[in-house]
DNA sequence: ACCCAGGGTGACG
DNA sequence: CGTCACCATGGG
């Protein structure tokens, strides 16, 4: 099958699927940089809620394991999720030209960006805003539980992530309960905006600056935000999320070039172009493992 | 008690 | 346009 711009062996057996030699891909690398919020680690492998659907991902000795998992859903759903199509061998090649990228991908050699849920992403990085990794995930977990659908998956329950519909009914007490904080409001706000016809399926077909204007409307949403969701569930490959990390990184990286924000797009744009956000994630991923800027 | 976390908002100049 | 206090909450 043609993955990754390549030609990858993919084995169907028993509920599972199996991808051989596909070097692109690290649960770890995918999970831990910080683009999507429900997978957690699982022994040695990944479990995340997607949609309403449970998924379990591993990589044992060279192989890519998604489990469970059948032929129809891999091709409907896991292929565009995981960006499988995407040959990042290629873009790898282009932002390695640079030393600091080159360093940064060595070590997040199995990064890849997500395309998600459009909704679930707008909330998700609503709540990210000021606010740490950790909590961010148990906010969205609290939230499923008390507003999503309950499926079951051997023996256990899990929660989808709630419709928009869902949350603009919600009150803000129920999500000051869920730990959301001030951003209760940004989200049912947002909801509510969702439920009276803001277009937020046809974003992904605008220009990127006219949707990230669009997206900006919402309550909650800055620059910051927007280009989270831009990048990780709209496939703009173009945004570059600008956060406190990424700020001590290009600073210490390219003190020159970076001096301040407006300078730090500029450079990104000229630099990566269509690969700003991957650069991104590699650099995230690295820099933050690296306490980067940290004394 | 203080500062920080994948920032955004509103007020003020 | 730019700056800045403030925002709810948990962890260091």
């Amino acid at each position: 099958m043609l993955l990754n711009g390549q030609d990858i062996d993919v084995e169907f057996s028993r509920g599972s699927v199996i991808l051989h030699n596909l070097t692109d891909f690290h649960p770890e690398h995918i999970f831990e940089c910080g683009q999507a919020f429900r997978w957690h680690q699982d022994g040695d492998a990944y479990t995340g809620v997607v949609g309403n659907k449970l998924l379990k991902v591993a990589r044992r000795n060279g192989d890519v394991v998604l489990f469970p998992c059948n032929r129809e859903d891999f091709v409907k759903i896991w292929i565009p999720y995981f960006d499988l199509s995407r040959d990042y061998r290629k873009l790898k090649a282009v932002l390695s030209q640079n030393l600091v990228l080159q360093t940064a991908i060595e070590f997040g050699w199995g990064l890849r960006i997500l395309q998600q849920d459009e909704w679930e992403t707008l909330i998700s990085f609503i709540i990210s805003s000021n606010n740490g990794i950790k909590r961010i995930k148990r906010i969205i977990e609290n939230i499923s539980c008390r507003f999503g659908s309950p499926f079951e998956w051997e023996g256990k329950t899990y929660y989808s992530f709630p419709d928009a519909a869902r949350l603009a009914e919600a009150s803000e007490k129920q999500l000051m309960e869920c730990g959301a904080g001030y951003r209760a409001s940004y989200i049912i706000r947002t909801a509510r905006m969702v439920v009276e016809g803001f277009p937020l399926e046809e974003l992904s077909s605008m220009d990127y600056l006219q949707a990230k204007d669009r997206l900006m409307e919402l309550p909650g949403v800055g620059p910051k935000v927007a280009d989270c969701i831009l990048l990780f569930s709209m496939g703009f490959g173009q945004a570059f999320p600008i956060d406190v990390w990424i700020k001590r990184i290009m600073m210490h990286f390219y003190p020159d070039d970076c001096r301040d924000v407006k300078a730090m797009q500029e450079f990104v744009r000229s630099r990566y172009g269509n690969f700003a956000g991957y650069a991104q994630q590699y650099l995230f991923f690295y820099g933050r493992a690296m306490k980067v800027g940290i004394s």
